[in-house]
DNA sequence: GAAACTGGTATGAAAAACATACCAGTTTCG
DNA sequence: CGAAACTGGTATGTTTTTCATACCAGTTTC
């Protein structure tokens, strides 16, 4: 049975993986609803009647003039139709072990199969996250692009499939947030030798150096679980709505 | 950017992945659209509208009081926009990469957590598909339910849910099906030896046990396409097409 | 040859999503 | 201060999508 979701249930589901995901923390401003809706991709009408609905839930407020807040609130308050697949709940070991376990099976073929022109993309991916002025959800997004295309490049769609399954766990875990926002250079530094290893083609040397990337945010979530506490720190990076222009 | 995808449109979808599925193969007839549209749940005129974009393609034809029938077709003839159901395109080497990457990856943590329930119900499974009066359909499902249970018992959540998003790869490749057909015998061999690893508790095992039965599976394929051809042995089966009824 | 199917057509209603313009508070900054 | 540039709030009308219903026209079945 092929069920209707109507696009303003979607949207509830996206704005509130958002605000999960640590884009918009409690206590914090949502956009501008022009700017929500462009960045969406809806229309301001349909923009507001999710918003109606997160305010009825108490996730949100909205003053005129003011703008709107994330209200702090507890998962309990949401209907179940709203939550998704608790996305934001899993804990960061689970989404390591199962990323390691894709991307390192795509990196015998990508060694080989990586196009010159896939290689290109990836440095230019690599130049824009190393520029300083990028905000939070672009470099987010850029780290993800960078590893979607190492196994876009093992050529198995397969694999690809499983790891666009998974990227929603990825990009609404407040850790894995946090870790791209704290450790932006090393984030970096990592990319740049699994780059270099995709480029001399040995596919045990490409495994090695996502395995290293993926042990140090392991390594980074055991640090951080042990001081506990809502890891939010923006780091160096301006707000995290950036793009008032919208994409 | 949330994109809308009508309804329309996934209906489309669907019925392509029901006949590239093998549920209503190539010159047999589709159900009447009072019948498939409650299928669906969809009604009839928004069907309708289905059906015109699959005969604008030249998946069906449609006639007067005859009926549909689908028609001898290539996949090429359908537009990017409804591809999105190339899961019979795939090689089954792409998806036994996939598979083995995920399944040995849940490994570890399976034959630690894995409870005696679980346990049971992995018996259990595998008593149905040694059952001789097993038709292919249930023993497909058997087989899948029990590499599902294996990864469920690891407690990823992750690893399931990258595994769910591959299993129409399966369910839809003809090679898989025919080797589950043609070596029922040696599946249920490799799960004795899996479900075995399992209660040892020994992750070393169980990975290897895994890796065996996916090594398996690659070199009936090396046999197979060799000797080329379509692989569509029903063996000593039923119809796939049960359930003639609808559900 | 009637009854029971099949697809083909037409119409009207409801819902969903959109675009647009304008009102009313708040903040920003010259 | 006070205008300009934001913010959310409201109202209106249109387009698109989906649905429900009835009826027409061929084909098959018995």
């Amino acid at each position: 049975m092929l069920k209707r979701d109507s696009l303003v249930n979607r949207c509830v589901k996206e704005i509130l993986s958002m605000i999960f995901g640590g884009l918009y923390p409690s206590g914090g401003k949502l956009p501008g609803e022009r700017v929500l809706c462009c960045k969406l991709g809806i229309s301001r009408t349909t923009l507001r009647e999710c918003l109606a609905r997160l305010r009825e839930m108490g996730v949100i407020e909205q003053h005129q003039g003011r703008g709107t807040r994330v209200k702090r609130f507890s998962r309990r308050m949401i209907p179940a139709d709203y939550r998704q697949s608790d996305y934001g709940e899993v804990a960061l070991d689970e989404i390591i072990v199962a990323r390691a376990a894709l991307e390192t099976a795509a990196a015998e073929q990508a060694a080989r199969r990586m196009t010159p022109a896939a290689l290109r993309h990836l440095g230019k991916l690599l130049e824009r996250m190393s520029d300083e002025g990028i905000g939070l959800a672009d470099f987010i997004k850029a780290d993800m692009e960078f590893h979607r295309a190492i196994i876009q490049g093992s050529g198995n769609r397969v694999l690809l499939t499983a790891f666009d399954a998974i990227r929603p766990f990825h990009k609404y875990s407040q850790l894995a947030t946090s870790y791209l926002s704290n450790e932006a250079r090393s984030t970096i530094a990592h990319h740049h030798r699994i780059l270099a290893a995709l480029k001399t083609g040995q596919s045990r040397r490409l495994a090695t150096a996502i395995l290293d990337h993926m042990n140090d945010m392991k390594r980074y979530v055991r640090r951080k679980s042990g001081s506990g506490g809502t890891v939010n720190g923006r780091g160096a990076y301006g707000p995290a709505t950036s793009d008032p222009k919208g994409t």
